[in-house]
DNA sequence: CGCTCATAGCTGTATGATACAACTGAATTA
DNA sequence: TAATTCAGTTGTATCATACAGCTATGAGCG
């Protein structure tokens, strides 16, 4: 590294190490704060109830593509959601391949729970952060994610 | 949920909304970007250097409390990336129970050529942020990683 | 000194999330 | 209709991680 950098790649740098920390920390974070909600969904059937939530039931391969997960993982993982009873599957009336994935209501109330508590977390770690701090954070997360997103889709 | 969520709240969710993103998307980053600088060098090994290289040597139980990992799993890393040249171990002088860390110059050398790809690859993701939306994302996740060290931490 | 207890690190073993490859059966297309 | 593509599953492998148990060293106390 010669010391030529300019001050964007010292930002781009800063933003580096900033996001391979937070993924270290999360982590660590989801795992000391598993004493409850977490033990009872874990990080990928959280992700899975949250998106069929918004994006509505969808199939096995629409959730992998959407998640950047294989196939395979995503089958296993909603296996296993279906035998604790938080999503239903039914066949795809359009495509006799396809089963569509719905969460239950059951599965929502679960989901509900963690991101509660995730809410709660996260209310407390930013305890004394302005309104304001807070808001651009989930912004340029936002946008981040959009970025990040739009590098890995068009594949 | 009832809907009298205040907008902190709602802030608040989508936070945690777009931390849990950043995480999958993250990690499905580090996958496909594997092509070359990350299949050498995976993350723990990265984060591992990068810890070494800014906080000096120091024995493996400094580094698991450090990085919120067992010491098991430290010890794994470490062996590996000895295995492989990465660092160099050396007897603790002042404690015949420890083993002290350091990173090696080819270990050094790796660490900066995945950290400038990474560099690189958050420069054409954030090709068309203003410098001034890059900086504001850097100083906001660097707070954002305190809070959640320091949440973590006091145990 | 010689116990007893704490600590550093290692090894065994288990779990969870993931991928890739191979397979089955249904859909699509030539 | 035959060939090909696609959805989903299952087999197998890998990696990161934790927890428990072990060994050896160090520290404090009688």
């Amino acid at each position: 590294m010669s010391d030529d950098a300019t001050a964007e790649e010292i930002t781009l740098g800063r933003i580096e190490t900033e996001v391979a920390l937070l993924m270290r920390l999360g982590e660590a974070t989801r795992r000391a704060t598993g004493t409850a909600e977490h033990r009872v969904l874990d990080r990928a059937a959280y992700v899975i109830l949250r998106h069929l939530d918004k994006a509505g039931p969808q199939n096995v391969s629409a959730l992998a593509a959407r998640l950047n997960l294989d196939g395979s993982t995503v089958t296993r993982q909603v296996s296993a959601m279906h035998r604790d009873g938080l999503i239903a599957r039914t066949p795809d009336p359009a495509d006799g391949r396809g089963t569509v994935i719905s969460p239950t209501p059951a599965g929502l109330q679960r989901m509900a729970a963690v991101q509660a508590a995730r809410t709660r977390l996260y209310g407390d770690i930013l305890a004394n952060w302005s309104p304001d701090d807070r808001g651009t954070l989930a912004d340029l997360l936002h946008r981040l994610n959009e970025a990040l997103d739009a590098r890995n889709r068009p594949r």
